[in-house]
DNA sequence: CTGTTAGCGCCTTCAA
DNA sequence: TTGAAGGCGCTAACAG
């Protein structure tokens, strides 16, 4: 290992005190220009950079971040990370990132909380679908480490910043959307039910039907596994029951499980959207490139990650300012008011729903009456 | 923000000096275990764990690696990066993420790489695809900064540890494939030529023909961008083409490419694999889901990701090794003959390609002399 | 404006 | 087997 630079050798260079190096490198009002100049020349010069370690042991607190992500091939989590990356880069933190397998998820997770918390080596923590962990965030949030939760779960915890996607109100609209194509039975299927975000996607389902006053038909309901195998063992079922009850839709809580609907309907040599319409949820980005393209539910993770991740550096912030002077009031509003900002989601049609030929619209009211 | 505990809380707990507690934390064996035992437990109970930036100041280094990735949109970076941070979590490191967002690609590399050195915040630097700043690596290697890299091109620099896939072979694989099957006019959409990988893929392309006798019609050669637009645009110079010169079979470089070549045929009303042959090269987890399923090269990149992270781990250990105790020799071997890994590539077969009709086959080899 | 100095929390000799 | 003390590199408070 070469010898590293350090604050003595340029302040030797420089003919000052480390104390005015110091103060140069933090761009301190009070040095002679000159001096300054002198200094930030031979610290070109020699390449020196401060030791991150060193400095984050005298002020306290380092210029890092923990963000906590699920498994990295998760939908949408990429699209979301780069976002994070991207702000982060021009900012002088740096990620340091704790992947939850999932074969850990629930067993360590709070573990990686605790350690994260514990080891005092980030300033703090974004915590993307964290899932049953969320739990152990209060504890963190309490100390007053910064903590901001991007969730498809309602905040599970009080006094947590939380940016979210309206998982309702996006079902609702892709179900409505293919009512006024004129289907009636509409299959569902649903993510796993321990999730709250299974809870809130089957909800606006059943809301947009009722709303139409479409009956709710339990044989139409399936629970999947947000995975293309899944979405197609549920299909299956759908589409061999008998062709006056078989659904004229299916609607799918993930665009994996639609994949696996794809599969199932080309089984049945059904066509799509043909014989039959498909909406997924959550379009990956393979789900425009689909033969046909997949009509889907549509979360801006970009924008969630963005808002998540300034949000973070701005209590980062703040707690910063809290200690040295806690009487600036002005700015502690904004960690009164917990802020829970909730994304739209929005359909984006493509080509895997049909409007429903009269001949059929008009068959089934009656068998909806019967 | 709440007491911290530290070292020296616990050794008042325990009546015992810091020293004392450090050899503990540090299972180093000279400790009376009664002592031992006693300290254990006050540490278990009030939750200490030693500040890794401390520690990093007393010993010299964190156990923080250094991780540079593309944008984590990019195919197979996700699946990476998630067995990497699989076997980081099992280790006492942490993963520090450095995101080169393609738009700062070229010019910032450089930079994010002169400070993770600079810095000195991590005791060692996985890169995953940096590009043309690989050159910067050797600066870093050469301080004695352990560095490992996984490129898809040839190992540009000296004595840098590297892992690669075989995309010459992959490519020739691919398109002995398509010959065996009987197509003759097979056409390539390749990537950027800038990219070393996309050479060797081209190359890959040329070599399978020339062995198979079947002459390179440059007609049938297109420079793509790795996206599928690119793929769509090139497919559709081929596919315009009168019927007799048009293509039977496009292999496309990356999968992404390939589903713009769908797109493309579909403009054309072209049925895959009925009218046209399709294989595209990466494996993209989407690939097996659109349909028809897509016949393409895969690369390793789980296994080259944890083959690369483990190397590196192990480089660090030495590094430390060769501070403390630089006679051990038997351990040097290992970083004098530079690792250098190339990964097989393999074709994995699924619905895009169709043997050709004899009638066609016959046709070719005439079209071909002329 | 600038030099001096006391830690930040931990590890590691050196003594005992 | 243990305590005491120096120092890792830097910052911040205090003098000048």
């Amino acid at each position: 290992m070469a010898k590293k630079i350090n604050i003595q050798d340029v302040a030797r260079l420089a003919n000052v005190s480390t104390g005015t190096v110091s103060r140069v490198m933090n761009n301190k009002p009070d040095v002679n220009p000159e001096t300054r100049e002198r200094i930030l020349r031979i610290v070109a010069e020699q390449g020196y950079v401060p030791s991150v370690t060193a400095t984050g042991l005298a002020v306290g607190h380092n210029h890092l971040i923990s963000v906590l992500v699920p498994a990295l091939t998760w939908p949408l989590i990429p699209e979301m990370m780069l976002k994070i990356a991207e702000i982060v880069e021009d900012s002088p933190y740096e990620i340091v990132l704790y992947s939850i397998s999932s074969s850990n998820h629930l067993s360590d997770c709070g573990k990686v909380i605790d350690r994260i918390l514990a080891t005092r080596l980030t300033a703090g923590l974004l915590a993307i679908f964290p899932g049953q962990s969320a739990q152990h965030l209060t504890q963190l949030q309490r100390q007053g480490f910064p903590v901001v939760l991007i969730d498809d779960q309602n905040p599970p915890v009080e006094g947590i910043p939380w940016i979210g996607a309206d998982n309702h109100g996006g079902s609702y609209k892709a179900t409505h959307y293919l009512i006024a194509l004129g289907h009636r039975r509409i299959a569902y299927i649903q993510g796993p039910m321990k999730y709250k975000v299974s809870r809130d996607r089957y909800q606006g389902y059943k809301d947009a039907l009722q709303d139409a006053g479409v009956p709710l038909d339990p044989a139409l309901v399936q629970e999947g596994d947000f995975m293309p195998t899944g979405g197609l063992h549920c299909a299956r079922e759908f589409l061999a029951r008998p062709k006056a009850e078989r659904p004229t839709a299916i609607f799918a809580a993930s665009d994996l499980m639609a994949y696996g609907v794809m599969s199932a309907a080309e089984e049945f040599n059904l066509s799509i959207p043909k014989d039959l319409s498909l909406i997924g949820f959550d379009d990956n980005p393979s789900s425009s490139h689909m033969r046909p393209a997949l009509t889907t539910v549509q979360q801006p993770c970009t924008a969630m990650g963005q808002q998540a991740i300034e949000l973070l550096l701005q209590l980062i912030k703040q707690s910063r300012m809290d200690h040295h002077q806690a009487y600036e009031i002005e700015k502690q509003i904004l960690l009164e008011d917990t802020p829970r900002i909730q994304f739209p989601t929005s359909l984006v049609l493509r080509d895997t729903c049909k409007k429903l030929p009269k001949r059929v619209a008009h068959v089934t009211p009656i068998i909806a009456k019967t």
